[in-house]
DNA sequence: TCTGGGGTCCTAGGACCC
DNA sequence: TCTGGGGTCCTAGGACCC
């Protein structure tokens, strides 16, 4: 089996550890967490410190899920800082490795494949990961944690069982550690790749560790779980064939918004928030130069009615054009709708591709679609100089708006 | 006193075509 | 009277991750 040395790090506790440093904390020491109190005790934490971790509160949890006697700092997210923070990071890997052997795979957590390195650095994989970790706590004041192994899927889980335990934050697994620690790993939904559903199905079959999936041979989670089964059986014995320099072309197979609502909204002030979420999805693929021509959209009631519904369109012909997306989803919309509490909507746009012309409606007039998009041209040009609410539409000043608010977030999160 | 947000990949069934 | 089958696209839904 082939063995490379692969770097996972992840930065521990990531927004949390940010909103120390930015205030001069020790996350070790501090009872901080990252939420946003503006939405009420159901809000979600985003991040805790190490130091709550201790006390028992869960890294995603709800505000009003605290015990009562812990007492703790509360921060706002700002996710435009810890974007910041996080390119900062990104820039130190780069120090060290070429783009090919960096593969980012979350905000906080990145793959390095230093097997060619270390020789040049006359290094050990360990001492290697050691300096870099230590140029991050320099640099940024974070602190990392490390898993190490011969393929990504064992570093990644080095990481994620025993690094935050082990010294220095450093766990490094080998193909001898398969047997000792990934098959002792217990409950199964610790294991990445292995969620609640798939842990229920699998001690359903008497399967409690990762070591007994090999209670049965491969093809029988072939025939059982298809493509993903033969996946889980590989990864209970540890291997895996991908590569951190395959993984760097990443290109977006979709773009969607969803909002839970903050209050409940009803048949006539939805579109507006509709109207909203497509006008920005639409400008995402303007900037970005693409189209789209699979557009979904979803609904969900209030909590006490506690149903939803999600259907979607393919397009004959791709478009970004923000009218073309509105109508579609209004369609949906008005095909499907209750007169019921509404409380979350959701726009995907699918089958994302290059915008390499216009392709012309035969139906449409050609001075209409050229006008639009010259006009679409120029908001784009204002509201990337200005921010996103340089430039609303009149319906948004309108009391049910949601998009002010909307566009000082990122990922649903205060930027600032 | 209660609702996070943004993604990816896989499967199954139906429609349609040749 | 009488089971076709393979390929591909579309939609819905499920599961998982950070």
């Amino acid at each position: 089996m082939e063995e490379r040395n692969i770097l996972c790090i992840d930065l521990k506790s990531f927004f949390a550890s940010v909103e120390c440093v930015e205030r001069g904390l020790d996350p070790f020491t501090t009872p901080l967490l990252v939420a946003d109190p503006s939405r009420g005790g159901g809000a979600i934490t985003l991040a805790v410190t190490p130091l709550l971790k201790e006390k028992g509160v869960p890294s995603r949890g709800r505000i009003y899920e605290i015990p009562k006697n812990i007492k703790y700092i509360i921060a706002p997210p700002r996710m435009s800082l810890y974007v910041k923070y996080s390119k900062k990071i990104i820039n130190i890997f780069l120090d060290f490795v070429s783009k090919e052997d960096l593969h980012v795979y979350s905000i906080d957590e990145s793959f390095l494949d230093v097997t060619d390195y270390l020789k040049l650095y006359k290094m050990t994989d360990i001492s290697l990961a050691k300096k870099i970790m230590d140029t991050i706590k320099e640099k940024t004041g974070l602190t990392s944690t490390c898993g190490i192994g011969p393929n990504m899927l064992l570093a990644k889980v080095a990481l994620d069982i025993e690094s935050k335990t082990s010294e220095n934050f450093i766990a490094k697994w080998t193909y001898d550690d398969i047997k000792t620690k990934l098959w002792e790993i217990s409950p199964l939904d610790k294991m990445w790749g292995i969620g609640k559903q798939t842990m229920k199905k699998l001690n359903d079959l008497g399967i409690h560790k990762v070591g007994e999936i090999n209670k049965y041979p491969i093809n029988f989670y072939k025939k059982r779980f298809g493509v993903l089964g033969e996946e889980l059986w590989y990864h209970a014995n540890g291997i895996d064939q991908s590569k951190v320099s395959e993984k760097i072309e990443t290109i977006n197979k979709s773009y969607s918004l969803s909002q839970v609502l903050y209050k409940d909204y009803n048949l006539y002030n939805t579109p507006l928030i509709i109207k909203e979420m497509c006008s920005a999805l639409a400008k995402r693929l303007r900037n970005n130069n693409k189209t789209t021509s699979c557009i979904h959209f979803g609904l969900a009631y209030s909590k006490i009615v506690s149903s939803s519904f999600h259907h979607s369109k393919t397009l004959t012909e791709p478009t970004n054009d923000e009218n073309k997306i509105y109508n579609v989803c209004m369609n949906i919309f008005n095909n499907y709708v209750e007169d019921l509490p509404i409380r979350k909507i959701m726009i995907a746009l699918g089958k994302i591709e290059n915008k390499n012309y216009v392709q012309l409606n035969l139906f449409e007039e050609i001075e209409k679609e050229e006008k639009n998009s010259e006009l679409n041209k120029i908001i784009d040009a204002i509201s990337k100089k200005f921010g996103d609410n340089a430039i609303l539409k009149a319906s948004s000043l309108m009391e049910y708006s949601t998009i002010k608010r909307r566009n000082n977030t990122l990922g649903g999160h205060n930027k600032y």
